[in-house]
RNA sequence: UGGGGAUUAGCCAAGUCGGUAAGGCAGCGGACUUUGACUCCGUCAUUCACAGGUUCGAGUCCUGUAUCCCCAGCCA
């Protein structure tokens, strides 16, 4: 057995060797699509489209649709359109059109086409006298608690709506009275007449068109009468030449309707088909905007784009790149499974992407003085410390260093547990880009609190002196108290929790606000929207460069990768 | 309850003429290191929801069962 593994293991490798590259398999979307391209069923086109209904912000479950739809543009050489779904009008406005092309644009993706549903509209009222005329759709005035009524349920068949056989000519002129606003809102429909039997209740003589009387945020007052998502969704794809309309799996009972829309208006030689896929989930975060919603409006979170939310607006704010959502998403792959993807794999990405990006810096935020004894007090010196030893590239900045240090809190213990390399009395660490300090004496107030160290420092351990006489174990942050910023950084965590039930919670812990945060002076000289590397964990991003009282806030995002248990 | 989907490790997910379970995340063990990060090396499914059947051979084919998701908006 052993044998038999280890053999398909040389294969594999040799394999990939002779291909040069790493295979990797295509997904069933792609699948379909290799195979529409080989039966030539498009005449080799391939649109997709990204439709969006504008009432909210994007999230990274958007991101996934967007970038299965761009992401296959790209590769087969075709067309993706971005397109407002915008039939229902009290819902929708220009707010959110204008933020989603934003993150769409920062995602790094360019669309072919930019559309509205509504701009179809004329279009689709001169389809719908098609299906008049053909017998296949008609004015009903039964109220929406009757068409319930009448729908039947899963068990229950349906019955014929009484105004389901009405002639062609009324149902072309009270159609016509409906779009000129003859009528109330509610008072008639247009319905497919399908059949009131089908197991698929979406087939039960669906509704095309309901009539509100509300301002468009794209038309205005020009339409009363405004078509359903399944009559206008299939048409819209058509208008625009979409080949595969991508959408996800609680549209898959609504296939049957998007062809017969198609099929019954009958203009289209090779109309589009749509292919469902699983949406995204991810562990300890939000994607409801109903729940956002009011998280925002009670004060609980700070916007839409508040740095916990996976809104692709807050997950900008809080440091997040493009490129590490679009790994990610990559990575996770399509399928047709409900799934519930961890957030570890997202945070593995941004690490990942960040770790080249982001200049390092040190930052204490639980600050604990120490005092070099054998260095000359009013001596400052300027050390050079690279941006980041894995690119260096990015050059380097100079800090200055003293007699007074500040060390991260944490980073001591009086009495040290076993595997703890840090701080401790008796032990020697290196201050990172400076000196090997050792602790020689721990100072306390009157309540016993440790209030200050006093170590000694080697000069022979000036970092990049080539010294190696001897090792230490540890590194440590710290921030010169000759020249530093005082700075309240906010602890971002996830936004959920598990309560005691299992259910998810709001986390009590996901915001923590830092006063008396030291950070070294180059932080100071970055711009606005910045990351940086930071401790053992985290990056840091800086959320704004307000000043009050010289205090400057930052976002210090954790758990991105927490390394060291007790 | 009728219909439509899904079910491969802790989490995603490949597996497409049936030929003896890819990869990523997380975890674990170790090496290295001026961030306990990073990097590196090793390890991590005798088994594919379950039960039968066909076959020399089944995650892949057949039969049955179970569980989960979606549909009864004049939302999308």
């Amino acid at each position: 057995m052993k044998m038999t593994k280890e053999n398909k293991h040389l294969d594999d490798a040799t394999v990939d060797n002779a291909n040069g590259t790493e295979f990797r398999s295509r997904n069933f979307i792609q699948q379909i699509i290799d195979e529409d391209m080989k039966s030539d069923k498009y005449g080799g086109r391939v649109h997709t489209r990204f439709p969006p209904e504008p009432n909210g912000y994007l999230h990274i479950g958007h991101a996934k649709a967007i970038c299965i739809n761009f992401g296959i543009k790209e590769e087969f050489s075709g067309k993706c359109n971005l397109r407002f779904d915008d039939t229902n009008p009290v819902k929708e406005d220009t707010e959110y059109v204008e933020a989603i092309q934003e993150d769409v644009k920062w995602l790094g993706f360019q669309w072919d086409g930019l559309f509205y549903a509504s701009d179809y509209f004329g279009k689709m009222y001169e389809y719908a006298q098609i299906l008049i005329r053909k017998g296949k759709a008609y004015v009903c005035d039964l109220t929406a608690e009757e068409t319930r009524e009448y729908r039947g349920d899963f068990t229950t068949p349906g019955k014929n709506s009484p105004y389901r056989e009405r002639s062609v000519e009324e149902n072309l002129d009270l159609f016509e009275r409906m779009k000129k606003g003859e009528f109330p809102d509610g008072e008639r429909v247009l319905r497919a007449k399908i059949d009131m039997e089908s197991p698929n209740l979406n087939m039960r003589d669906p509704v095309l068109y309901r009539i509100s009387h509300n301002e468009h945020h794209n038309t205005g007052a020009e339409w009363c009468i405004y078509p359903m998502y399944d009559y206008a969704h299939p048409i819209e794809d058509a208008i625009e030449g979409v080949t595969h309309s991508l959408c996800s799996l609680e549209f898959e009972n609504h296939r049957p309707l998007y062809d017969w829309v198609l099929n019954e208006i009958g203009v289209w030689e090779t109309p589009p088909q749509q292919i469902e896929f699983a949406r995204l989930n991810m562990t300890n975060t939000l994607m409801s905007k109903r729940y956002i919603r009011a998280l925002v409006e009670d004060g609980t979170l700070d916007g839409w784009n508040d740095p916990r939310l996976h809104t692709l607006s807050g997950l900008r704010r809080r440091g997040v790149t493009a490129e590490a959502i679009k790994n990610f998403i990559e990575e996770v792959g399509v399928s047709k499974s409900n799934s519930v993807v961890d957030s570890e794999n997202l945070d593995h990405f941004v690490r990942e992407d960040l770790k080249m990006k982001a200049p390092r810096a040190m930052a204490v935020i639980d600050p604990l003085k120490v005092v070099i004894t054998n260095y000359p007090e009013g001596q400052t010196e300027m050390l050079e410390a690279e941006l980041n030893p894995e690119n260096p590239e990015m050059g380097s900045r100079q800090i200055p260093f003293g007699r007074v240090v500040y060390v991260e809190r944490e980073d001591f213990m009086e009495e040290p547990v076993k595997k703890f390399f840090r701080l401790f009395p008796g032990n020697e660490v290196r201050l990172r880009h400076a000196y090997f300090i050792k602790c020689n004496e721990v100072i306390k107030d009157e309540a016993g609190n440790i209030t200050e160290l006093h170590c000694t420092y080697d000069p022979e351990t000036k970092s990049g002196s080539g010294f190696t006489g001897r090792k230490v174990k540890g590194t440590l942050h710290w921030v010169a108290e000759a020249d530093h910023i005082n700075a309240e950084v906010r602890l971002y965590d996830h936004l959920l929790a598990e309560g005691e039930d299992g259910e998810d919670i709001v986390n009590p812990n996901s915001l923590v606000k830092l006063e008396n945060c030291k950070l070294e002076p180059y932080f100071g000289s970055s711009e606005k929207g910045d990351k940086f590397q930071f401790l053992r964990h985290g990056f840091f991003c800086e959320d704004s460069k307000v000043s009050t009282d010289e205090m400057k806030v930052f976002n210090r995002i954790v758990s991105l990768k927490s390394s060291w248990k007790k």
